[in-house]
DNA sequence: TTACACTGTTTCTATATGGAAACAATTGAT
DNA sequence: ATCAATTGTTTCCATATAGAAACAGTGTAA
């Protein structure tokens, strides 16, 4: 069996990691005619495509990223081995790429990420904020923040918590409709709502050991929840966001809770990457403080 | 920072797994001369020494040894990664070096092993039988059969389960001596023991919910359960030993269980890697194997 | 549409590298 | 003690390789 340079793979996942190739040359202080080489004759010698390429962008083929998935851990503990072999442990050092929805990312990964910065000096941080759910592989990413249920996946999960819910409405919009005193009082509201909206959208309520269902009435649907606090403040209706974002608009927006004493199951949050958190150091870092930060902001 | 050719780190492993700078050249099918340059190119990066060479022998330095456990998992994924993109995954091939106790060195992997050869004719063995404990790291071993508690490690272990212990004696020394009903009886009889011996040596069998421990008369010592074994049969006096190990001999030599009905605390066996036996297809074979045998056979 | 900026690839050559053989050092057997 | 065998190291050269620059596509912006 011939043998492959485990060069190679190291300028592949660098490919992967970076984008472009160019950018991997930059990274790997090479000309970028020894990674377009490179990545060549990985392909050759494995006998696969690997990577697609068209001079301006690139995708991984299925085998491609099977294969960029297997290395990528076992590449970046033996680059960690080499830094703590030549003492550079101590300096927590590299790129890090992180994903995270909109309103999370500016409201919690930002801030923590400002205070990495300052912390560790020789850390590098690419943030990229989304709605929509980007392909950690495909694009090279170490981290992400997502809420929801998790799909299957080979990606590595570490579960923070549940969001606390909150119905809130603006005080205008309240003094003009009908008073709500219990769950079902919402039926006829106005209500503001992240997607899908399927035709019949129902909001669960718990109170000690009642549960209660109440259809409602969709008026508007943003994928943006900060975009639905604001519709709500200016009056448009009643909407169901996070407790840690609507907490500082309540006041300053003149938001106001509706049914606080009813509880809504709260939407898991989780922190998801391509390796095992623990087999890179600066990974864990940039993990373990995301996890404390925002375990400790879930209500 | 400079970075290091991850070639030179697989050349290291495998000097180590081989124990020889000849042997991983002619594994790694380069010239000796490559695999020495490799390993000082290497040391020099670091700027440390990795391992300490006499003409005719080798040894890690505190930092090589390190560095070794810390590079053997990845690169073996790696290589492994390797092989099933070229499709040679469903051949599962590669070499293990194996270490074991005697005893169950003969009895139990040497049969597995044998069976394994059959079954995968693209995988080599090469089998350390030793009761003195090897230091899997330094002379490059991929797994070992231990029993007794395991002292504290970065190895990755297994355990299998305990190995059921039985009392026995030749026939012919029992019919000369006073008869044993008891544990107390025990204490007057010719004992036969595995290292360590102390002054006072005791046995504890439980019964249901008794419990006594019983002060032995040590005879001879002996570091071979076989041989203690033999010796019992020959009605040296009576030994403990696995039940799996006497259960042949009971009959063809005469030997007897003394106190049957008494169980006596079993040794625990278990498996031990310097990977965790997930990261490595071969390893898992072998070490899936092994584990279904020892534990279909612990009494 | 055109020009520009960027991508990945190819070309070409100086350089570094890997490999055969000779070398030195150590062990074990006679 | 001497010889033979085997180890790791060094030498030297042909070869493969990395790197600069020119090249050729592709998207973007005016």
């Amino acid at each position: 069996m011939e043998t492959i340079d485990l060069e190679l793979i190291r300028i592949f996942v660098k490919v992967i990691q970076q984008g472009s190739f160019s950018k991997a040359s930059i990274i790997l202080g090479i000309p970028k005619s020894t990674v377009s080489k490179s990545v060549t004759k990985l392909e050759e010698t494995l006998g696969t495509k690997l990577l697609l390429r068209t001079t301006r962008s690139q995708s991984l083929t299925s085998s491609g990223r099977l294969f960029y998935e297997t290395c990528l851990e076992p590449i970046q503990v033996l680059e960690d081995a080499q830094r703590s072999m030549t003492g550079q442990d101590s300096i927590v050092s590299g790129n890090i790429k992180i994903t995270a929805p909109e309103d999370i990312g500016y409201q919690i990964v930002s801030p923590i990420v400002g205070e990495l910065t300052q912390k560790y000096p020789e850390l590098t941080f690419e943030m990229h904020f989304t709605n929509s759910i980007v392909d950690l592989i495909a694009d090279g990413f170490d981290l992400a923040v997502r809420i929801g249920p998790l799909r299957e996946s080979n990606l590595k999960a570490r579960k923070i918590g549940n969001l606390d819910m909150s119905l809130v409405a603006a005080d205008s919009y309240l003094k003009k409709h009908p008073p709500i005193l219990k769950p079902k009082d919402l039926e006829n509201h106005d209500v503001l709502m992240l997607p899908p909206v399927s035709s019949k959208n129902y909001w669960s309520l718990v109170k000690g050991k009642t549960q209660v269902k109440v259809p409602v009435k969709t008026r508007l649907v943003s994928n943006q929840i900060t975009s639905l606090l604001y519709s709500a403040a200016a009056g448009g209706g009643i909407t169901l966001a996070p407790a840690f974002l609507c907490r500082n608009l309540l006041e300053e927006k003149g938001l106001i809770r509706v049914l606080p004493e009813w509880k809504i199951k709260g939407i898991p949050i989780s922190l998801v990457s391509p390796i095992a958190t623990s087999s890179s150091a600066r990974l864990k870092i940039v993990s373990d403080a995301l996890f404390d930060t925002i375990s400790s902001r879930l209500n």
